[in-house]
DNA sequence: TTTCAGTCTGTGAACGTTCACAGATATGTC
DNA sequence: GACATATCTGTGAACGTTCACAGACTGAAA
């Protein structure tokens, strides 16, 4: 097993210097087609390979950036959504070369750990997946010279880190106006978590087009979990019995409302409707299929990536993305 | 914003040299009780943090991991199993220090850009994921002095790459024999893909109980996805409308079995009863819930990961390591 | 012919570590 | 008391790049 090429390899095989075999490999001004040509065919030749560790030394860029993910454990495991956006985060970074490394901050130490990683300056960006408001991590993040770009808004800290999100109130209209003109009256929610975009948002716009027919005890809060929209279904049918439509702030938190609904011998949709929020693939998957919001998440991957690129490409001040929403229209409702 | 402090910093400010301090840096044998204090209290005191480039490059180590994703667009998409897996690997090489890069490779493109990053040594390891049999990546590995395991084995490939996976033979053995057990005498089967271990294994569990019994007309072919789970069901409904139970090999396939059963106005479970595999989330959102097998995922990760590290560490060769499986009993069965 | 700007190339120094070695001190054995 | 051995520390060299600079060559303008 010989070892690695070296720059100087390269050079020595086209008959020129380090310098120009280096100005080559960055694309600089001033390299004559003659010794360019040269440099491509030594490198060809070598089967030579930059070594990043060595590049990085003296640029102090690393080309990588970092994906954090401050989510406890449950929540990862059922939402499908993450998939869509690390593939296509990796794949647009990929473009440039830039190279994505996962970080999960779930509890102190691990939020301690991400922290120390980018102090040490081994990461040109991070991309924050659903931050939830008050998170340690975003205050510590201000302090250390990185790019920073958030995956939905930092509830509190939308000024803060720039970020690409679908627009949550938005969807949250166009549901509950749908279910509105299909003649429901007694419409009640399930929120999220009310630190995160997805919760409070959606909340607000349930109420946006209810105004105070939105009360207390037509709202009720789950944790995106199957189970959590179970129980809090289950709360609302209690506290009232007569409500005909729902609004879920995500299909897998709806799809726990339809097995809830389903116990206490309500028929949906002719009893209560059901609209969730995500158009995930468990809208298929249950009986009836949910009608829902779709929210173009692969083009808010997009934005987002973008817009770390723009903040690592030197950028001062990035302005955040809102995209559009859509409402699919199943059984459910 | 002031520079980074480096070793020399430390080193000033804890009155030791620059050898002293990498030696406590790497834990290495050989420094006083009172070097050691200094050393951590300067560290503390400067806010320190190693440059791992700068490591690299005289180590010839990285520090990190790549996981590479072999599968097209759409799997990924709809496969929860990735985020467990990503989230115990993560978390475990995490506890070692090691950083997990991801890398798409859809095509060979992609694939030319894993290699060209293996061959770089730009990470001291591979974790595959759900690789089909004939993946070009495999071959091009073995010529790279790289440490690789796969989660699930790659068929064909097998003493190649060390694996871990469940038992997806005995998996499938313990759903067919529950279905002949209750009574089910024509039971038909929707494979995954044939040069997927998931596919090719738990075919070969369901033939061993069958035996003869298991007839090509009872056999049909999916591609993981709910539609191809759903047309596959169709497909046999309607060359052998007389079954009465059918094993599915995934749990998202088996929710378009439903569908597709539904449609055809057939009951579940009284007509035909349904069995998938996986344990998803997916499963328990469907009307009926399925009856399925759990796979103990999170171990498989932490297997894979441990048999990536031993490598890593310098172990000349592991044991592939395989898993139990359960048995799930819900509705739908 | 001289001067100047533009193009191209090579070279030394630096980036922040680890490693091997050499030297110094302490500990134990005969 | 002499010697070997174990423990501890500092130092120079190396890892493979990029960057700033200096010098050489070209062609055009004065």
């Amino acid at each position: 097993m010989a070892k690695r090429p070296t720059i100087h390899d390269v050079a020595a095989v086209a008959g020129v210097s380090r310098g120009t075999v280096s100005r080559v490999l960055n694309d600089d001004r001033y390299v004559s087609p003659a010794a360019h040509a040269a440099v491509k065919r030594a490198i060809a030749e070598t089967g030579y390979v930059l070594n990043r560790a060595a590049r990085s030394l003296v640029t102090q860029r690393t080309g990588s950036v970092v994906m954090v993910l401050s989510e406890p454990q449950e929540r990862l495991f059922e939402d499908p959504n993450y998939s869509v956006l690390l593939r296509t985060a990796t794949r647009r970074l990929a473009e440039r070369d830039i190279s994505l490394v996962m970080m999960i901050a779930g509890n102190d130490g691990d939020r301690d750990r991400v922290v120390r990683y980018l102090r040490g300056g081994h990461a040109d960006g991070v991309f924050l997946v659903s931050t939830h408001a008050g998170d340690r991590l975003v205050d510590a993040l201000v302090d250390i010279p990185v790019a920073a770009v958030a995956q939905g808004a930092v509830i509190g800290r939308e000024n803060v880190i720039p970020y690409a999100a679908a627009d949550d109130r938005e969807g949250a209209r166009q549901m509950t106006r749908y279910l509105v003109e299909r003649g429901r009256r007694r419409i009640a929610t399930i929120t999220g978590p009310l630190d995160t975009p997805g919760g409070a948002l959606r909340l607000e716009g349930f109420a946006d087009i209810l105004g105070r027919k939105a009360s207390r005890r037509l709202i009720e809060h789950g944790d995106y979990t199957q189970l959590g929209g179970e129980s809090a279904m289950a709360r609302l049918l209690e506290r009232a019995p007569d409500i005909d439509a729902v609004f879920v702030a995500s299909d897998l938190m709806a799809a726990g409302a339809l097995s809830a609904l389903r116990a206490a011998g309500r028929r949906v949709p002719e009893d209560v409707a059901v609209g969730g929020f995500d158009d995930s693939a468990v809208a298929l998957t249950t009986h009836p299929p949910l009608t829902t919001i779709r929210q173009p998440l692969e083009r808010v991957a997009e934005e987002t990536v973008r817009l770390l690129l723009a903040l690592i490409d030197g950028a001062e001040q990035v302005e955040p993305v809102i995209l559009p929403t859509d409402l699919i229209v199943r059984e459910s409702t």
